[in-house]
RNA sequence: GGGCGAAUAGCUCAGUCUGGAAGAGCGCCUGCCUUACACGCAGGAAGUCACAGGUUCGAGUCCUGUUUCGCCCA
């Protein structure tokens, strides 16, 4: 039929066929109440993001979920879109204008808001188009932003709801500052690693006596905000000074001393500077003490107005080595220690985070948690793998309040509304009439805006149309599943699952699948800075994009995280090729007179399950051992790839398919079809060719969805009926085609053929010369199966002259071997090497004594025979007889060698 | 300090759920351009399954402890 290039070429076929799908609308979801939906939303990409390894294999993973239940028939719709991602997003702008010298602070508020929106229109789809590339089935007209108009809606339904309900609230509080982004962070978002730091230890003086207390601390330049020192009341050595003053170095202020519990007695010296300003607990134990806050540092990690003036305007670590000297010239610096501990980053930026005392607005968690447990507890929600259940549940048992509020200008800006007249706070999007309070028509809204998660939790309904009860949101929600990395549980899964269960009163997803993240061959996190990350795209130009797909998944683990070094894609485009040449090889046979039946046999995958089948399609009396043998594995391998899919063990999927279509079908069944292609017999010809095809279609359906160009290309091209192998049925296994009995004759014929190639190899007969061979045989049943399976032999072992009996004579000169109760012998008169030959029988030998040793000793162990279940000792009972026999086969043709 | 995960061939990983004769890909060695494929075919070498105990008739697999590495939380 059609000729094809001896060589898969991905460039040729993958924009063609992407373009297909995108004009047949083969992406487009539309409500069916005839269908059960399958929905997923994406993990919206970042509009600063460019395509990384990671967002390859998520967005893979989701894919193949949705290929393969479109093909199962489910109304599939995959919800693609964009986060605003608001810090993000301002850095990579505000850098831009510092190009031109510029700050956003010369541009004012407006007009920055609007060069983002600019950068956002012009730069903002470079990932959507780069997810094309790597095959995504999305439906785009359904692309959503953070920042439309309905998700903005989402969010001030959201806010309204909850600062109604009293989970929303303003105060003031220690938060994460980012002096460089300079605005508040979740506690999420600061990012903790261990510092080498060190640890210094001051003494402060007595106010009214000799005598000195000594605190130990990392960040001495805060002790200008020092306000008090702590001990715990239990701690003998202080119990006298609770109650007394001491005077602050520098500063010169005075002190008490206060007890309070929460002072650990083993880190440092027991007393604890407190520096309410600037410290989360030393926060706390300034309320439980009625301590004043004095703020040093400002939020551009400068020494503020709150500092002595000596070090007013110091940045914080200049600071830092200027107190130290002035202390040191005081004599009251005691010691300084190395001293290893963790340090805040900010998740962005990575800058020092600053705890600073400000006023943000915070969401009450706790309350939403709750039920959000109780759904993951319940199993309503599950976790895959499911180990990350526990590491979810332990965070939503601790939670905390979540700071929302970001001092920067990018994002939903936080609804509220002051009254110039009498600070009253409305809720509002825009600016309201009137003053209910005063009266005053005058108002400032909040100049903060909101956390991008404040809207991203939102995004499996809001997507949908929420608040509005659209009828996609009663058709495709909840979402089926979300696949996603673990590293963003906190930040986004959990809140989705609150989020879901207060505002629509339903779970978002039934299922999380949590993949591993890619890191590179030393195990290190691929970052831009480190350099150690490939440009997918340019992978794609030199593997293809179902290359990358598939090696991707192949290598991909359920537990450990993936070492990625791109020469492990050559496996994926091997795989292109021989599947590309597999197709070839079929294509190539297939005469203009067999189209027709072809065509019609490609109907027996049946979209409802109940297709006639392939036995009866074809007529069950035309199959040949090989044919039945093949059936018989191809539907395995159906079995076994629904079940790993469902189960997310991807990986697992990708290697059946593999080990199917490259051993099994390739390596065996083209090979053994050969002759009947090849031969006069028209009707063989046309069973073989239907059995190959019927398993080549099968497989590159179960294939599709992982490598969604090649096997559209190939699909096309073979005998069908259907616009796409997209929409085309999903195999089912068929109870008809499973045969044990025939895959373990057709494993007998393969070890032997093995044990045949292998004398060849280790003999170095050269691969054209055929050569002679005899089967004794005394068994009649395996004989008949020998007889049966001959033309394989002769095909695949490359045998001239098979001859099989149970009488024969071992001829001289040969080499042979025993599989089972078949005896091998290759006549290799004048080619023999005895010393080969001997080392070879040797190790048979060997092999088989010591699993001969090791079943004997168990089948001589009476707590065995008593114990162990029958199968177990059935089979150890056969294997000792088949070794024994084996065993004394080999040992004579030994001893026909050495006389 | 608490939790999670990993350790199997030179390299990267399956196999562990459900205990019953150690696997793949790459690399290496030998022979082949055999009319689908040299991105290939056939054959071969290569592992004390991290260590120490335990359970069991039987442990890479289950339990306990140890070591090393990685991640998360405080």
């Amino acid at each position: 039929m059609t000729e094809l290039p001896k060589a898969y070429d991905p460039k040729a076929v993958e924009e063609k066929w992407y373009r297909f799908w995108e004009d047949e609308g083969l992406f487009e979801a539309e409500i069916d109440e005839g269908k059960e939906p399958f929905t997923i939303v994406i993990p919206p990409p970042n509009i600063t993001g460019i395509l990384t390894m990671g967002h390859v294999l998520n967005n893979m993973l989701q894919d193949v979920l949705i290929r393969w239940r479109r093909m199962e028939g489910r109304e599939t719709l995959w919800l693609p879109g964009t986060d605003h991602a608001g810090i993000a997003t301002q850095n990579v702008v505000e850098r831009e204008l510092a190009k031109e010298g510029l700050t956003r602070h010369d541009l004012g508020r407006e007009e920055f808001v609007g060069r983002v929106w600019k950068w956002r229109e012009r730069f903002g789809r470079t990932i959507i188009l780069q997810l094309k590339r790597i095959g995504c089935s999305c439906d785009w007209r359904r692309e959503r932003f953070t920042l439309d108009e309905g998700l903005s809606n989402a969010v001030f339904e959201v806010f309204t709801r909850l600062y109604k309900k009293g989970l929303i609230y303003r105060g003031e509080y220690i938060i994460n500052w980012c002096p460089r982004c300079s605005t508040a962070l979740a506690d999420e978002e600061v990012e903790h690693r261990d510092h080498h730091a060190k640890l210094y230890y001051i003494t402060y003086p007595l106010k009214d006596a000799d005598g000195f207390v000594t605190v130990a601390t990392t960040r001495p330049e805060t002790m200008l905000g020092d306000t008090a020192v702590a001990v715990h009341p239990a701690d003998k050595r202080y119990r006298n000074l609770v109650g007394k003053t001491v005077i602050l170095p520098l500063a010169g202020r005075e002190l008490p001393i206060v007890a309070d519990e929460a002072i650990d007695l083993d880190v440092g010296t027991g007393a604890l500077k407190v520096t309410p300003a600037h410290d989360p607990v030393d926060f706390e134990i300034a309320e439980r003490h009625g301590l004043e806050r004095v703020v040093v540092i400002g939020e551009d990690g400068k020494m503020s107005d709150g500092a002595p003036p000596a070090y007013r305007g110091m940045d914080r670590y200049e600071c830092r080595d200027a107190v130290m000297k002035d202390l040191e010239a005081q004599g009251l610096v005691e010691k300084v220690e190395p001293y290893d501990h963790a340090v805040g980053h900010c998740y962005r930026c990575d800058a020092v985070i600053e705890p600073y005392l400000s006023k943000q607005w915070f969401v009450k968690m706790k309350p939403l948690a709750e039920p959000a447990i109780r759904a993951v507890e319940t199993g309503k929600v599950r976790l895959y793998p499911e180990r990350w259940t526990k590491v979810y549940l332990h965070w939503m048992h601790n939670i905390r309040d979540w700071c929302i509020s970001r001092q920067i200008w990018w994002g939903h800006r936080i609804p509220i509304w002051y009254c110039e007249g009498c600070g009253e706070m409305v809720i509002s999007k825009q600016a309201p009439a009137a003053c209910e309070a005063c009266g005053g028509k005058e108002f400032k809204q909040d100049e903060d805006v909101l956390d991008t998660w404040f809207s991203s939790w939102l995004w499996p309904f809001s997507t949908l149309g929420w608040p509005e009860e659209t009828e996609e949101l009663g058709y495709f929600y909840p979402t089926q599943v979300l696949v996603t990395g673990p590293d963003i549980i906190f930040f986004w899964v959990a809140r989705m699952i609150m989020a879901a269960l207060e505002f629509v009163g339903e779970i978002p997803f039934h299922d999380v699948y949590l993949h591993v993240i890619i890191r590179d061959l030393e195990g290190r996190m691929m970052s831009k800075s480190l350099g150690n990350s490939p440009d997918p795209l340019e992978l794609i130009d030199e593997f293809g994009a179902d290359a990358l797909r598939f090696g991707l998944m192949l290598i991909a683990p359920q537990e450990a995280d993936i070492l990625f070094g791109k020469e492990r894609l050559e496996t994926g485009r091997h795989f292109c090729n021989k599947l590309w040449n597999a197709s070839r090889f079929l294509l190539m046979n297939i005469q203009p007179d067999d189209v027709d039946d072809l065509t019609e046999l490609s109907e027996s995958f049946r979209a409802d399950g109940k297709g006639t089948g392939f036995k009866d399609a074809i007529g069950d009396d035309r199959l040949e051992l090989d044919d039945r043998w093949i059936l018989s594995r191809f539907n395995v391998a159906v079995g076994r790839v629904s079940s790993s899919l469902g189960a997310y063990r991807f990986n697992e999927v990708s290697r059946i398919l593999y080990d199917f279509m490259w051993h099994e079908l390739c390596d065996w069944y083209l090979e053994t079809i050969k002759d009947r292609l090849y031969g006069d017999d028209a009707a063989a010809r046309r069973t073989a060719l239907a059995v190959a095809l019927h398993c080549l279609d099968g497989s590159i359906r179960l294939l599709h969805p992982f490598m969604p160009f090649i096997t559209e290309e190939i699909w096309q091209r073979l005998p069908h009926r259907g616009a796409s192998i997209m929409t085309s049925p999903w195999p089912r296994q068929e109870e008809e085609l499973a045969d044990k009995a025939v895959e373990r004759q057709m494993g007998l014929l393969q070890e032997i053929i093995g044990t045949i190639r292998n004398i060849r190899g280790e003999m170095n007969i050269p691969p054209n010369k055929h050569a002679r061979c005899l089967l004794r045989c005394s068994n009649d049943d395996t004989a008949a199966l020998l007889r049966s399976g001959e033309r394989y032999i002769r095909n695949l072992a490359k045998v001239d002259g098979l001859e099989i009996g149970p009488d024969l004579d071992r001829p001289d000169q040969s080499a042979s071997g025993v599989v089972e109760d078949v005896e091998i012998f290759v006549p290799l008169a004048g080619l023999i090497d005895f010393d080969v030959e001997r080392t070879r029988l040797e190790k048979e030998v060997e092999r088989a004594g010591r699993d001969l040793e090791r079943a004997l000793q168990r089948l001589s162990n009476r707590e065995f025979l008593a114990k162990a279940p029958q199968a177990v000792i059935d089979q150890q009972r056969e294997l000792k007889v088949e070794l024994e026999g084996k065993l004394e086969r080999l040992r004579e043709s030994l001893d026909v060698l050495t006389r």
